[in-house]
DNA sequence: CCGCGCCCATGACAAATGTCACCGCCAACG
DNA sequence: CGTTGGCGGTGACATTTGTCATGGGCGCGG
């Protein structure tokens, strides 16, 4: 009996998720969270086998859920289950320690598959992922670039990000003009939305 | 039995909300699908008398589905599930002539008794969003202004929004210009963003 | 130690953007 | 019929944004 950790904030696809599972014998639900920062204790208190994480979690990041999981609690496989196909998230969840990256438009029946093979110990990721993710390459943006891209993302001002930031005003627009100019495109807007798209953010 | 079509782009979720339903003895799923464009075909050819339609779905919007539906098939209700609780989704939802709004974080369980109580002929909201949608007050925009706001979405000049929709610069920037007034922001990006979180597009 | 890359900052400049006043056209409505 | 409001346009203006050159400080690896 694998023993699988939910966690996942939309509480009707989280229901729906346990209810596919129920369906295999050799798979039981011992915990379903909705917060990130929840992740810890449910999994330390449900001895979960495989934790199963979305990456958009309230509280905190699903792939920062992944990290301490993995200090604390190094046994427990983690598959990552996501939305979005962004190279730069399937690398970071590598990073994190994860053994499974799994796409929600992916086939239902591949998830109970993946965590029976992620609990014998196999990795599992969509190959056509893969490629893509080492074809994009890796985040060309640095640190700070990061930071100013995402303040930007809502519309914030030069002003404010510099503020936000304690930066000069000239400063965040050298840093948005090299980060323009580095992701090809021609304005901070298309930027921020580019380097999120490839999960840079 | 109530028959009833599932209209879900992203396969993992489909999956696991027939799973879900599958559960429920009176409720037989006779139909799922990934595009809003397949929803009227699949609904005459399966009788379905409950449609379970996402929003966000690839070839066709599901509240344009639903003006289909309703037109070509006037006897199968229409439940519209979502992840967002825009008020101005509520008010298209309810234009286009659904029984039913909810949401993906509600509650797994209300699911099935939503259907229920729609194919009793009842209409199901949830009561906090509806109140949210009546206080929210409805679209301030004008139909320009939405295309505008809409092209300047996606980070396009000026330059490319007036000649995508065949305007003036300077119509364009003033367009903008109101839009941003009406919605209280101080540039277009805020703008864009804010009246999409209301589904004022 | 020296170079390199990242970070921060300045100042200047061209381009894009936001605001304003004012124009006309047209359809809806009292 | 006159008024109102959405729509399209012009021109001018201040502000913001994007680009460039330049320079200093810091940490890291050869």
């Amino acid at each position: 009996m694998i023993r699988v950790l939910i966690a996942e904030d939309q509480a009707m696809v989280r229901g729906a998720l346990v209810a596919l599972l129920r369906l295999e014998d050799d798979i039981t639900v011992v915990a379903e969270v909705a917060r990130g920062d929840d992740v810890l204790t449910a999994a330390l208190s449900s001895g979960a086998e495989v934790a199963l994480l979305d990456i958009e979690l309230p509280g905190c990041d699903g792939l920062a859920a992944a990290v301490q999981l993995r200090e604390s609690h190094p046994d427990c496989r983690i598959v990552i289950l996501t939305t979005f196909g962004r190279a730069g998230y399937l690398r970071r969840a590598m990073d994190s320690g994860a053994s499974g990256f799994l796409l929600k438009d992916a086939p239902a029946t591949e998830l109970a598959d993946a965590i029976r093979r992620v609990a014998k110990g196999e990795r599992v990721v969509d190959p056509e992922l893969a490629l893509t993710a080492l074809a994009g390459g890796s985040n060309p943006l640095t640190p700070r670039e990061r930071q100013v891209l995402a303040a930007a993302l809502d519309g914030a001002t030069v002003a404010e990000v510099a503020s936000s930031l304690f930066l000069s005003e000239g400063t965040v627009r050298n840093h948005l003009s090299v980060a323009i100019q580095k992701l090809g495109v021609r304005n901070r807007v298309q930027a921020a939305r580019f380097a999120q798209s490839m999960g840079w953010l």
